[in-house]
DNA sequence: TCTGAAACTGAAAACCGTTTTCAGTTTCGC
DNA sequence: GCGAAACTGAAAACGGTTTTCAGTTTCAGA
């Protein structure tokens, strides 16, 4: 899991970073939360376990972690600063925009549509940001849409 | 287009609304616009027609026109709350991450990962959002790098 | 083991985009 | 015209995020 406070240690140590006591419960909330949490959400979780945390270190630790990967920021219908997990190395998500679940989303090859870019735009492509949103399983059923199983497609 | 005045005028007269001098100020800047835009924007755009414009009303009406349809949030990297028109043609924008250029690109086939995404997570998909980032020519030139010529792809 | 530099911390203040309040203006059916 | 409802912008309030700052912890090196 990309999650784990062992390989996370070592990335941070290679920037000069500690993982901290204040630090790891952040960690920790993120990771226990089924869902994707807003930074006060994290602070609240965080805090039972570790009571003297402060919401400024939670800010600062959550950037960390989406910088060296081990986050994704996802942009809800409500909270606009929401982290989740970040299962794999590269991955986007995809929000619900009935009850705001996100799914990761990995098996993504964005190679052909970033070369139809570059070849009508002739730009040097770095980045790409992805975003997808609809209706999950559960939402679908619920509003009587005909439930359509994963793994079927094609 | 989805930014007709006219068609606007009789949706929001079904609501009791009206589509006032500075509603339509609003509505022209972002329809103007080439990329997605930020209240701010708007509000600056929007006092070049109509200089007696207040910020309050530009959050007012971008707020009605969502409800109706009109234009659509967007979750950006950056920007967290931007609108563009709900239905102009589908396109997504290139950024130079440098000089901050931005270049329309509809040549966008995301038929192939989308359906990858609903195989993999069973969601219906019904919108989706994609920034790309990089290096205008012009940027890239001046840096030193040579020179790819748009049009001579693959 | 001592020492100094760098990392790290939380409280408080500053910041800034957004929303609410409010008193006045415009629109429109009657 | 008249009145109700829609509409407006300035200013204040609000709330989430970032910065500042002074003190603490960690750790490599002497
Ligand atoms: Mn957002
Ligand atoms: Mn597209
Ligand atoms: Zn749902
Ligand atoms: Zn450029």
């Amino acid at each position: 899991m990309a999650l784990d406070a062992d390989q996370i240690t070592v990335t941070f140590a290679a920037r000069g970073l500690r993982l901290t006591r204040q630090r790891r419960a952040v960690l920790d909330a993120v990771a226990e939360a089924s869902a994707s949490v807003s930074p006060v959400q994290v602070f609240d979780a965080a805090r039972e376990h570790c009571p003297e945390l402060g919401l400024t270190t939670v800010y600062r630790t959550l950037e960390l972690l989406s910088e060296i990967g081990a986050l994704r920021r996802v942009h809800g219908p409500d909270h606009c600063e929401a982290f989740v997990p970040a299962s794999a190395a590269h991955g986007h998500t995809v929000v619900c925009s009935r009850c705001g679940q996100v799914v990761e989303f990995t098996d993504c090859d964005m190679q052909a549509v970033v070369d139809a870019a570059v070849r009508q735009t002739g730009y040097r492509i770095t980045e790409h940001f992805l975003q997808l949103s609809g209706e999950c399983p559960a939402c679908g059923e619920r509003a009587g849409r005909p439930q359509r199983p994963a793994g079927d497609g094609a």
